[in-house]
Order: structure tokens, then sequence, then C-alpha cells
DNA sequence: CTCGATACTAAGAAGTTCTTAGTATCCCGT
DNA sequence: ACGGGATACTAAGAACTTCTTAGTATCGAG
């Protein structure tokens, strides 16, 4: 069984935050096999099994996503880690900035 | 065999900068079992294997690290999450907005 | 060269996820 | 109300991964 739950969590807002109709298309996306792709996205929506690292990136991938984002319970954290992979180079750079400053 | 190896650079990035002297002492700070802790944080650093989830988030308590940080291949968002880690409420507070009005 | 500490490896044991084969539930059209 | 399609979910064994044991290798200090 999973220890935590946070990537059940970051899963299901981001596929909400993408409007995808269903956890299997999730995991088409990811290019899962398309013959145990159902009940194995269930798993990880339920965090009933974690998923490995390597199906981890395929999945973050699919949804468009940083990885790193499934592994944060910080909820402030995830959002900042949403919003700078949005950011064009010039941005990041006046973020990173910024935060050397505080 | 692992997939990435984004763990083990993270991993020998925060034991470089937490100053610690063997690989086994990170498996130690994170209480994984005195035995086996040698040869299992050397399969991490040199990404053999790859901990699971619950393994990782022992490791990140132990380094007082975010468990994201060692999920994230980017080196700029690496370090903002880093940052973000150490600074107070009102500060996290201010850089949210930040981001916000870019 | 020897010692202690650290790094590393092979291979089987132990534990996990992944696949198969379903059932359950929800919603919509008739 | 009923049937059908889509989605959600589960059990249990197959397949695969990590974890443990039992070492060897390497490095630096004395």
């Amino acid at each position: 069984m999973a220890g935590t739950s946070i990537i059940a969590k970051r899963l299901q807002q981001a596929r909400e935050r993408a409007g995808i109709s269903s956890q299997a298309k999730v995991g088409l996306l990811a290019r899962l096999q398309v013959s145990s792709v159902s009940p194995r996205m269930n798993q990880y929506f339920k965090s009933k099994h974690a998923p490995k690292l390597s199906t981890m990136v395929l999945i973050a991938a699919g949804l468009k996503t940083p990885l790193p984002y499934f592994y944060c319970e910080d909820d402030q954290l995830a959002d900042l880690i949403l919003k700078f992979g949005s950011l064009d180079e010039a941005q990041k750079k006046q973020l990173l900035d910024f935060v050397d400053k505080l």
C-alpha cells in the first residue's frame, strides 16, 4: 500500500485543470499500455499504489506539468512550481532575482 | 534499473550542502535500517535503483530539504524550491504575489 | 603497507507494482 | 423504468523492483 497520497491529490488537480474526462485518458496521454491503463491509473488516483518514477515522468509529460509538482505536499509551493513552468526565460530570471533579494 | 538519474544528482547536491561525510550517513539521518543502509544509499546515489516514495520522504526529512527538490530536473526550479523552503510565511506570500504579477 | 572509513557490486529474498478479469456505479436516451 | 456505454473501482496472481546480505574495491592518513 502506498504511504502518502501526495501523488493522488496532485493527479486529480492536474486532471481537473486539463479538463480530462477520465482517469484512463490521463494514462493514455502518458502512452501507457492501453489494456491495463484504467485499473492502473485508478490505483494511482486512489493511492492504492504509487507509480514508479519512470511512469510518473511519462504522466507528468502527458499532462504538461512539472514532475516535482506531483511530489509536493505544500500547496503554496505546488502553485509556485506550476506557475514557474509557464514563465518564459526572462520571467524566470526575474523571479529568481526576486527570491534572492528577500 | 532506474530510468532517470534526477534523484541521484539532487541527493549528491543535498549531501554536499549539508556537509555529510558519507552516503550511508544520509540514510542514517533518514532512520533507515543500519545493517543495509550503505549499499542501499549507494544504489540511490549511483541510480542503480530508485528509492520508493515513502523512503524518499524519510530521506528528504533527514536532509531537511523539500521532497519535490529530489524530483526536479530543472536546475533553476530546483533552486527556487530550495529557497522557498527557507522563507518565512510573509516572504512566501510576497513571492507568490510577485509571480502572479509577472 | 596497514588500518579504518567509505564506496561500490552481485545475487537472491522480500516487497512492490502491473496485468487480467472482472463487478459497480453513474448518466443519458428511449 | 430499463438498457447501454462510459467511467470507476477491486481482487489476486504475474511480473518486476527494491532491499538485504555478503562480500570486494578504493582512498587517505599514519
